[in-house]
DNA sequence: TTATATGCAAACAATTTGCACGTAA
DNA sequence: TTACGTGCAAATTGTTTGCATATAA
């Protein structure tokens, strides 16, 4: 996302957060900020490492709480991810996706570089409210296509082959835990 | 899924497994089975719940494992949910999704239940392989939709709302944690 | 000044690992 | 009989809560 656009939703940000009498805390603007120059669909931890560094004593628990808000005040989405972490989306307006099956990366498509038509279904007999949609595209990511040697498994090769980065959480200081179990 | 469906999926999954010399255990069946007679998208937790009755002294490490057992040699997939704990879709065939934000109910809809058309883009300049595609429909389901006054944001109102269900690991003998904290 | 947000620690929840034992082939 | 799968306990990772303190408005 460009310098441009990045003002446009941080103004938009704001203003939405004193329409609903939420503070504009520094935590906030720079978490929503950091979201807003990324297009890897970060897990709060994710965001938490990009931005401890402009937020001294930052807390997980803030971000959790800071990205839940946003998701709330309708400036970010949760994504659809197939991994086993809550994953968020700065990008509200329709888009699409592609998903690596194997390292579970997301990238986005701008609606407009996917031929398409899509009639929203009549799910009224479920009582179901469409408010939007995206196609997700499955597939392998550039890294994982090259380690996917034939004979072996998506699932069995992302356990040996490109991980998702884990969270550092409770390793830093132990307290308690045994560290270096797992090199 | 109806019985027939049914008998057929799980013939070829003995299959697969015969062919890449897996061993056809009860728990590997009967989880499989258990995934293909619900279409509600269960985390490994809900598997675990509805099998363990038929399955005494059922890990749940080995639904873990057996999932993603299912997932390497084909019979299974796993879902794009937007929480926070993996999903599991015994379908594999395309098809499409009705996802509420809410409460992150995950509904089938079959390809031949929406009418669109979708190009797949040219990801070439991304190195992307596409294999498949399934679209997302975002919404609220009837349940939340009810539960959604006006003035309450979506976010907010789950956490008071409808919840998903907890996992009931580590409750049910306390090995060192104090329970009952959470009424 | 004061309601709201944050930080912290601990509880809670979800997933993975190492290893001993059991079982399908 | 033997390689592979499972169960168990514990480690690890991910998320939420309660409460004291800090801070935006």
């Amino acid at each position: 996302m460009n310098e441009r656009q990045k003002q446009v939703r941080l103004a938009r940000f704001e203003e939405l957060c004193r329409a609903r009498g939420l503070s504009v805390t520094v935590q906030r603007r720079v978490i929503f900020e950091a979201l807003l120059g990324r297009s890897d669909h970060p897990t709060p931890d994710g965001v938490y490492e990009r931005v401890k560094g402009r937020l001294p004593g930052l807390s997980r628990t803030t971000v959790y709480r800071v990205l839940e808000t946003l998701v709330d005040i309708g400036v970010a989405t949760k994504a659809c991810a197939p991994g086993a972490a809550i994953r968020f989306d700065p990008l509200t307006h329709r888009h699409h996706h592609l998903i690596c099956m194997r390292c579970e990366k997301l990238t986005d498509l701008e609606d407009d570089e996917v031929v398409s038509r899509v009639e929203w279904p009549d799910v009224r007999a479920r009582a179901f409210q469409i408010h939007n949609y995206s196609i997700h595209f499955h597939g392998l990511c550039a890294a994982c296509r090259r380690k996917a040697e034939p004979g072996k498994s998506i699932s069995s090769a992302a356990r040996g082959g490109a991980k998702k980065e884990k969270c550092t959480h409770r390793r830093e200081k132990s307290h308690g835990a045994k560290r270096g179990k797992k090199q």
